[in-house]
DNA sequence: CTGAAAGCGCTTACAG
DNA sequence: CTGAAAGCGCTTACAG
């Protein structure tokens, strides 16, 4: 690789007139220019990056730390960030933890040692007092769709809403035994969600029916599992609430095993519509996000910060975006 | 930022004996690496890695061009890349191409620019010069699905083996009239597929049924659309191969729409499976390729490249995994 | 076992 | 308009 050094050697001028001429941060000679453009053409220069960032302080790369990537709203999210960042000049670094806490804490502390100015992350919740010592340390740092710690910023939907919300639609369709397919209540989401429908259940005077399993929450089998446990519990059940599209999928399929169509005998609608659902043999309702919008917002907030002023560094503020119920045949 | 010297002068050494304390790259004396590590720690020291890939020559950074993430192949191939490349001690930075060139030189012009030791790319085929220029630049270069470029070394799976493979399968099932859905024939995949479908279709005596539409070869759309037209050119169309899932949902739902059944009627199959089609109401045949473990097996390409000795480069060398049929109910 | 020095490739005051 | 010099934060021969 061709460096300053040996454009200038060719152009017969000095390094400094060299890195002014090609970042045009100063007046050159037009003629000096063009030799030093010719002399960069002729060796194929391309300036060393890491020199730049060392020299700058300023990496123009973004961390982005997400539990998982395929089949789940997270690549949405990213390909979001990513667009949104290469329009400003910034890559993007992917970490994915599989949601452990030390495969996540790992990441962190690679992110930390100076390869990104700001950091993007869906956390576990376990490494709360690492991300505030990272951002305390001058990187920035926003959560996104997992609010795990209040004193750092976040853009997620509001999951509450969500769960209520669905809660009342399908009564409103006539549902009365309504079960609920959620995950972890350590995350933010599945809290969320749990507490929105537990609440309008209540309040329209109806009964909890909740599920779990020994699968991962991100998983079809989860969504069947829970699903045959609904449908074993709960004799008239006449409506599933799934937190996620593929957890819906599972449902889904557990209903056509039994014989029993949706959504005649049971209606299904899923919490995180993440363009699958719209595109089943019975097309799922769900509550969508935003989340190429979401992801958008969050890479410039958090490139926001990072361009600030040291002096000014803007406050924690967390953005909540609302879910739209999209009605489809499964409901 | 603590920096070595800070913790220098608080150990009272110079600065090149933290280095080596902290590197254990060579003999310290035990008292003297205990002050170290007590005043890297009272600092919070963390080293700048943008100092140290400078100064080392490596970056420890692989770049991957991708031309999608959200509900395609890429989102499982890149988690087996990251996975991979983390354990080998290397970040992975990712570029979104939408499939546009224009988008991809400016990727591959921002990766270059001393970003990473090496590049994985699935490409639009329109900027092989300047992978080449890359690759003889001293940065390491593989070619991961797409195969546009013969000089540049590959990882795909046998798409021709594939198509060819699901014409002789649904023969044997009984069909006579097998339509395809399929892409561009610019890129490497689809157009395997094409030649694997055309070569099974001449030999078994059938006749071709192909189909287009303006809508992004990616996208359920495609899929509906591709379908229709399929079906009101072919009176007795009793088969669909779908190059991957989503065109499959989309088939699936032109189908359902018009009252055919799967697979009584007609059957389907998609020649990319991942994951979702094994997922859905009536679940999707397919031919399945190990996604996960091509990323993985790319990464690790790339890194051995990137960490052989500058003197034995190895050389261009092209991996082709087979696919492998995954009978479910829409067949 | 440890220090002093050079240098990775760049940018940017400081002179002139 | 351009050069010489310092320095970003580190590593690594080279001495001792």
């Amino acid at each position: 690789m061709a460096t300053l050094k040996d454009v200038a050697r060719l152009a017969c001028v000095d390094v400094s007139t060299v890195s002014r001429a090609l970042n045009n941060t100063s007046y050159v000679h037009p003629d000096t220019k063009k030799r030093i453009y010719a002399a960069a053409k002729e060796l194929g220069y391309h300036p060393n990056a890491m020199a730049q960032a060392l020299r700058q302080g300023r990496r123009h790369t973004i961390g982005v730390v997400v539990p998982r990537l395929h089949l789940t709203i997270f690549s949405e999210l990213l390909q979001g960030i990513e667009e949104q960042a290469r329009q400003l000049g910034y890559a993007t670094l992917i970490c994915n933890t599989e949601d452990q806490p030390q495969t996540e804490k790992e990441c962190l502390n690679r992110l930390r040692n100076g390869f990104v100015d700001g950091i993007i992350i869906a956390g576990t919740g376990y490494n709360n007092r690492l991300l505030r010592d990272i951002q305390a340390s001058g990187i920035a740092v926003i959560q996104l769709i997992r609010r795990q710690e209040k004193r750092i910023s976040s853009i997620v939907a509001d999951y509450e809403a969500c769960g209520s919300d669905a809660v009342h639609f399908l009564y409103r369709k006539g549902c009365r035994e309504i079960g609920l397919i959620n995950g972890t209540l350590e995350l933010a989401p599945y809290k969320g969600r749990h507490d929105g429908y537990c609440k309008a259940i209540k309040k329209l005077g109806l009964a909890e029916n909740l599920s779990q399993s020994d699968y991962p929450v991100n998983s079809f089998e989860h969504g069947y599992e829970c699903a045959n446990q609904l449908l074993d519990d709960v004799p008239r059940l006449d409506a599933i609430m799934a937190a996620i599209d593929i957890q819906g999928l599972g449902a889904i399929r557990a209903l056509t095993e039994r014989k029993i169509r949706v959504p005649e005998e049971v209606k299904v609608i899923s919490l995180t519509g993440h363009a699958v659902g719209a595109m089943l043999e019975t097309s799922m309702t769900s509550m969508e996000m935003p989340a190429h919008e979401m992801g958008v917002r969050a890479a410039q907030m958090l490139i926001d910060a990072v361009d600030a002023p040291s002096g000014e560094k803007p406050s924690v503020q967390h953005l909540t975006f609302a879910t739209v119920l999209a009605e489809r045949e499964s409901t």
